[in-house]
DNA sequence: GCCGTTTTCGGCCCGACTGTTTTCAGTCG
C-alpha cells in the first residue's frame, strides 16, 4: 500500500471522528501524521521494516499500530468499525464549502439525511431551513457551492496560476493598489494550486475590496467585509483578497503564506516565549513588536526570514534555528537547458531558433535531445537521422556566438530496459538523457529494474522525468524512486527536475531526497518551442523546495557537462 | 493522539465572516 494511499486512510478516520464530535486534538494529530507521511519519499512499509516509522515526527505508538495494519491487512481496524457507525453520504456533504461536522450531524440528527442527493433536495424543498443554525440564506448557499464545487473541483498548476495572479496583481496597480502580492501556496510555489490569495497594504481598504470585486474577469463576488473579498474569475478560479495596515503587512503576508503547519508551529513557538502570533504581528501583551516586514515577524522569534518555498514544517525551523538554511539554487543560476526538442522530431522550431531563444534568456549552452526511434509517431529518429542531426547541431553551432550546442538525445528506455539506439551511437552524444516512453503499467519491480538498467550504462548522463506523471491527468508509473536515486549515486548518473509545470518531476521531496544522497539534479524544461524555454521558473522553485543549492544543480555549472564517461 | 526550554499530565494557533442565536456558533483559512 503507498504512502498517499495510508495517508488518505488516517484523513478519512478523521474527519469521521469530527462528525462524531471526537477531541479535536485527536483529529489535528492524525491529520498532522497524514501528512507526514504524504512528505516521505522513503516506502512506509521500508520504514516499518527498518522499525524506523516512529522516528517520523507525530507518529506515536497507537498511529504507528494503525500504519502497521493497513499495511499487513489493507484495512485499518479503527477506520472500519467507525464506518459502520457513521452513514457514508457525511464524508460527501462535509465536502460542501460551508458544510462542516457539525452541520453535517444536526442534518443527519433531524433529518435523518444520510446523501448527498437527500441533502440537495432537503436544501431545495426548503426542510434544510429548519433545522437550527440554517435558515433560507444558507440552504440557498449551499445549492450554489454544490453546483459550484462540481463544476470547478480541480486543482490548478502552479503553470496557471501563477500566471494569472500575475495579472490580477498588475491589474490591481492599473488601479492605485500598490504593493499587492500573492501569498498562500503560490507563493511557497506548490506544484498545485487550490485558490489564489492576495494581499495588500492600505488604509483605503472600502476602495481597494471595491476595485477588486469589479475587476474585469470577475463573474461572481462569493463575499467581501470589511479587510476580505472572494471572487470567482471568469475562468472559475477562486481568488481571495485581504487588505491590511501597513504595520500588520509583513505578519499578514507570513500568516497567508503559510502553511498551515509551518505557522502552528511558529505560533506555538511565540507562546513558548511568552508572545501572541497573529497575521496582525507579534505581540508582548498589547504591544506590538513586530509586523511590518516578514523578517521583522521571524527575527522576533529569533530566527532568520525563511524562504517561502521551504515553508513546510519540514524541518525548515530547525535548520533555521541552527543556522543552516540552505542557500538555495535561483534561477539567475541557471546556465544551460539539456532537454530541448526541435523540428527535427516533435518541436515546433528548428534548432537555430531554440539556440537563439534560449541565448536571449541568458543560456550558455543546451543540449539538442530529440525522441529516438521507438517514439516514430513524435519523428523520433534513427542511428541515421541522428547522425544527419548532430551534423546540423554542429553546423548551427558555427553561426552561433555565445551559446554552446551540445549533441543530445531524449533516449527511449525500452519495456526490457535496453535502450533504443546502440551505445556506438550513444557514445558519439555529448549529453544523453533516457526516459520511459511505454509500458506505463509494468510492476513497480519491473518499472525499477528497467531504469536501473538504462542508469548501469556508461552513456546515460541522466535519467528524464523519472515518474513520468502528468499532474491532474495521468499517474506517475510505479517506480521505487529511493532504489533509483542510490543506483543514479553510484553511477554518477544525473536525474531530470522536467520544468514543464504539468510533470515537476521529481516531486520536490524526491529532490530533496537526491541531494542527500548525493546525487546531481538537471533542471530542463523538456521545450517543444521557442516559448516553452521559459519554462525553467517553475523547475527553478520546485528545486527550492526540494532545498537544493545550486551545487547540487549540474546545469548551474558555468561549463557544459561532458557526461559520465568523460569527454566523449 | 502526540509530546516535553511550561509539562510524563495537561496542554495543543488565531481571527474574520456569515447567518441567525438577541450574544454567538460554525466554518474557513
Amino acid at each position: 500500500m503507498r504512502n498517499d494511499e495510508i495517508a488518505g486512510m488516517l484523513e478519512t478516520l478523521a474527519n469521521l471522528l469530527e462528525f462524531k464530535g471526537e477531541n479535536p486534538f485527536k483529529l489535528s494529530a492524525y491529520r498532522r501524521a497524514a501528512r507526514v507521511l504524504r512528505d516521505q519519499t522513503e516506502d512506509v512499509a521500508t520504514l516499518v521494516r527498518e522499525n524506523r516509522l516512529k522516528d517520523l515526527p507525530g507518529i506515536g505508538e497507537s498511529i504507528e499500530k494503525k500504519i502497521v495494519q493497513a499495511l499487513t491487512t489493507g484495512k485499518i481496524e479503527k477506520l472500519t468499525e467507525v464506518l459502520k457507525a457513521v452513514p457514508p453520504g457525511v464524508l460527501r456533504m462535509m465536502e460542501i464549502p460551508g458544510v462542516g461536522p457539525r452541520t453535517a450531524a444536526q442534518v443527519h440528527e433531524k433529518l435523518g439525511i444520510n446523501t448527498l442527493q437527500e441533502f440537495t433536495r432537503a436544501a431545495r424543498s426548503g426542510k434544510l431551513a429548519g433545522v437550527p443554525g440554517i435558515g433560507a440564506k444558507k440552504a440557498e448557499g449551499f445549492l450554489g457551492a454544490i453546483k459550484f464545487a462540481k463544476a470547478s473541483s480541480r486543482r490548478m498548476l502552479l503553470g496557471e496560476a501563477l500566471p494569472l495572479a500575475e495579472r490580477i496583481v498588475a491589474q490591481l496597480e492599473e488601479r492605485g493598489v500598490r504593493g499587492a502580492l500573492a501569498a498562500g501556496s503560490l507563493r511557497r510555489m506548490c506544484e498545485t494550486i487550490g485558490d489564489i490569495d492576495i494581499l495588500a497594504a492600505g488604509s483605503a481598504s472600502g476602495k481597494i475590496i471595491g476595485a477588486f470585486t469589479k475587476l474585469p474577469e470577475v463573474r461572481r463576488v462569493l463575499g467581501a467585509g470589511g479587510t476580505k473579498a472572494s471572487v470567482v474569475m471568469e475562468s472559475g478560479v477562486q481568488v481571495d483578497l485581504r487588505v491590511v495596515p501597513p504595520e500588520s503587512f509583513g505578519a499578514a503576508l507570513q500568516y497567508f503564506t503559510g502553511s498551515k503547519a509551518h505557522n502552528i508551529r511558529l505560533r506555538a513557538m511565540a507562546r513558548g516565549r511568552g508572545l501572541k502570533l497573529s497575521e496582525y504581528g507579534v505581540f508582548r501583551g498589547n504591544r506590538r513588536v513586530a509586523g511590518r516586514t516578514e523578517e521583522e515577524v521571524y527575527r522576533a522569534l529569533k530566527l532568520p526570514l525563511i524562504p517561502p518555498e521551504l515553508r513546510e514544517d519540514r524541518g525548515e525551523i530547525e535548520a533555521a534555528q541552527k543556522g543552516a538554511l540552505p542557500k538555495l539554487v535561483a534561477l539567475g543560476d541557471i546556465r544551460g537547458d539539456l532537454h530541448v526538442h526541435t523540428k527535427w522530431s516533435d518541436g515546433r522550431n528548428t534548432i537555430e531558433e531554440m539556440a537563439r531563444a534560449a541565448r536571449a534568456l541568458g543560456r550558455k549552452y543546451i543540449a539538442i535531445s530529440d525522441h529516438t526511434r521507438a517514439l516514430k509517431i513524435f519523428g523520433g529518429l534513427d542511428v541515421d537521422g541522428l547522425m544527419k542531426e548532430i551534423a546540423a547541431v554542429r553546423a548551427a553551432a558555427k553561426k552561433l556566438r555565445g551559446i554552446a550546442l551540445l549533441t543530445g538525445t531524449e533516449m527511449d528506455i525500452r519495456a526490457d530496459g535496453t535502450l533504443d539506439l546502440p551505445d556506438a551511437a550513444l557514445a558519439k552524444l555529448d549529453f544523453v538523457t533516457a526516459s520511459v516512453h511505454s509500458a506505463f503499467r509494468q510492476d513497480k519491480e519491473k518499472m525499477t529494474q528497467r531504469i536501473l538498467k538504462a542508469i548501469a550504462n556508461p552513456n546515460v548522463d541522466c535519467i528524464g522525468h523519472l515518474t513520468g506523471r502528468l499532474l491532474g491527468r495521468r499517474e506517475g508509473y510505479a517506480v521505487d524512486v529511493e532504489a533509483v536515486l542510490k543506483a543514479a549515486a553510484r553511477n554518477g548518473t544525473a536525474v531530470e527536475l522536467n520544468a514543464n509545470p504539468l510533470r515537476l518531476d521529481l516531486t520536490d521531496q524526491a529532490c530533496r531526497r537526491a541531494k542527500e544522497l548525493g546525487v546531481q539534479v538537471v533542471i530542463n524544461t523538456d521545450a517543444h518551442s521557442t516559448e516553452d524555454l521559459q519554462l525553467m521558473r517553475y523547475g527553478v522553485a520546485t528545486a527550492q523546495r526540494g532545498w537544493l543549492e545550486k551545487s547540487n544543480v549540474l546545469n548551474a555549472r558555468a561549463t557544459p557537462p561532458k557526461g559520465k564517461s568523460g569527454g566523449k
